[in-house]
DNA sequence: CTTAAAATTTAGACAAGCCTAAAAAATAAA
DNA sequence: TTTATTTTTTAGGCTTGTCTAAATTTTAAG
């Protein structure tokens, strides 16, 4: 069994793997659980000692098979607990992820069984971010940072990458949220800042802006 | 704000003065808690520390004000946790406890008020046991033990005192539940074993299974 | 009322998870 | 390639919540 922060420690691996490649830093791992290196190396040491890592000193460190299906499992109690926010209890999308932070440690199978069958087995969270399945298995969503687009492409939004709620309290002023149809008016190329259009409304963003929203291109 | 340990030595001290009255000894603290009366004696002096209970050397502890409300809401979560295990997850009666006894720690105000609405304000877990309401009060409900009752006396169960799966599914097998019609055919006076008829069936009872279930007699 | 037993508290230790400060290794710069 | 800088690890400490063993207080018994 493990620990609240061993669970937590494995899922900031996960999602830096994710976003960077395998083999963390351990200063990247610190940073990601707002604690010290030091602490970060007191566990990393511990989670391999638990085999749910690999990892060799001053070389990073990994998910095993093992860490991998541990953290995965977390995400997805994490991104059920968001819809049933969200879907029955009425939050805001905005609103949820410390909730679900909390929730994603609830220790019992079946409750995760029963939670998915009662949301309907979704396939994405609020934010638009995949639901693993019970075997761990994430569907592979092609998906595109709007930082990417040229000018005059467009797309639908699918997601977004960060999901502060400062961030989606940004997005929704702008009624800008999943589904939302995005076209690139006018790209500038010194700074990537944009200006976009959803339904008709015409808006400027910058590029942190537009590295954190997701489009399916169509 | 009150770590896991702190919260569950609260809760297991307004169940102890609501079993046994008020002033409650390190002893009986550490057996509910299943740890060493030198490990209560720790806590119990923090907790004093910390203004929820009163407590003075040797003598016991109460709950203080502040401390019973921290308790009572406590409560108030693992009870509704419970109702919506059964009502909208589809668990038996004799599943929730460990679940909701995790869930009762999330910390959320909001999550609590909008489970409350989502359930329809319920008055009563699913075992019979009244749910405080926001401000802290618990309706005061007329019950009384099975073990009181004397020879020809009926009632409605209305709750069970212990919830342990086990017990809960002795009830199971014999069909008996919140709502069911219960009357003593006999009584033993040697030991308070009891005959009792719960719809057309009879049954042999211990005491120990008489002082568990409450009933509303009519 | 004095002793024996039971209950409670204190003392000292330990694991988990964090910290700071210092040492060691890896990387970048000159 | 040697030095400077950054990254990572180690060493030693702190807090929480637990433990055992010993001391103390209360309660019960004679």
């Amino acid at each position: 069994m493990f620990t609240l922060a061993e669970e937590n420690y494995l899922k900031a691996i996960f999602h830096l793997e994710n976003d960077y490649g395998t083999g963390v830093s351990t200063n990247a791992i610190a940073d990601k659980m707002d604690t010290r290196a030091s602490s970060a190396t007191d566990m990393i040491q511990k989670l391999a000692d638990k085999k749910v890592i690999s990892y060799q000193k001053y070389k990073g460190a990994s998910l095993t098979k093992k860490g991998k299906s541990i953290a995965v499992n977390i995400i997805r109690k994490h991104r059920l607990w968001e819809v049933f926010l969200v879907e029955k209890l009425d939050f805001q999308w905005d609103e949820v992820h410390e909730i679900a932070e909390q929730l994603e440690h609830i220790k019992s199978d079946e409750l995760i069984q029963r939670l998915d069958l009662f949301l309907g087995h979704p396939d994405f969270d609020p934010h638009g971010d995949p639901i693993p399945d019970n075997n761990g298995y994430i569907k592979p969503t092609e998906k595109k940072l709007l930082s990417k687009l040229k000018k005059n492409q467009q797309g639908i939004c699918v997601g977004v990458k960060e999901s502060s709620a400062k961030f989606l309290q940004y997005l929704d002023t702008r009624k800008i949220g999943i589904g939302s149809s995005i076209k690139v008016i006018d790209k500038e190329d010194f700074d990537q800042s944009m200006t976009i259009q959803v339904s008709n409304k015409q808006f400027f963003i910058t590029k942190q802006i537009s590295e954190n929203l997701y489009l399916k291109t169509i």
